[in-house]
DNA sequence: TCAATAGTTAAGCGAACACTTAAGTATTAG
DNA sequence: CTAATACTTAAGTGTTCGCTTAACTATTGA
């Protein structure tokens, strides 16, 4: 898949509360889908389709023994966010950089 | 503003392609609005739209002068996603520590 | 075996989204 | 003064989103 459609589906991700409330109790430690539905005011049925959005984007793997599924995290996601972010920080810190060589000449 | 709520602005604002393009930009830089909207196959009045969710969710900041708006990074508004994904990363990477100090015992 | 548990899947609904067209305002160059 | 430029704003349209209910399947403990 194209980096650009991925960052689609990882920031689209992240762009719900829900899911950012999910993220952070996955990685704290690998969870059924049952204990991430218990503290949250939305039905199983909501839950499970925020689980796929995030399997989708990356940001979560799965994998389903019995009955239970249980969810973990899948750093690489997160990561490529993170790469994208660091990079526009980057131009725009060696903007400045070229800026203030500018002002300094005399 | 609530630090969840900005975080639901600035990944809801980064989903989006043209947005990102938009950021990639101005990130090099300032730039006018219609200096925006020249490699982008939408119509002005859609990159006046993408500019104004930009600076709502405190990504860009943005300033008139005559009748062109200049748009500049604002790098605070990156900084807080970027913040958002390293503590994930934290904590995921301090429960990889303690499972191996629990594997190391003997 | 059989009832409870854990999740799955589909259909439907109202709200939000990305975009367009069209009609406007304000600024500036000639 | 006038025409072009650079947006701005409003209304409308098709699509995607987050969620619900409801009906279903598969697993497991008593």
């Amino acid at each position: 898949m194209a980096q650009a459609q991925k960052l689609n589906l990882v920031f689209h991700a992240l762009g719900d509360p829900t899911r950012r409330a999910i993220v952070e109790r996955i990685s704290r430690g690998p969870v059924s889908v049952s204990q991430l539905a218990a503290p949250l005011s939305i039905t199983l049925a909501a839950v499970v389709q925020h689980v796929q959005v995030l399997e989708e984007s990356g940001l979560v793997r799965t994998e389903k023994a019995g009955r239970v599924r249980t969810c973990r995290m899948e750093p690489a996601g997160l990561s490529l966010a993170e790469q994208w972010i660091a990079g526009r920080r980057n131009e725009w810190e060696r903007r400045l950089d070229r800026l203030g060589e500018l002002l300094a000449e005399d």
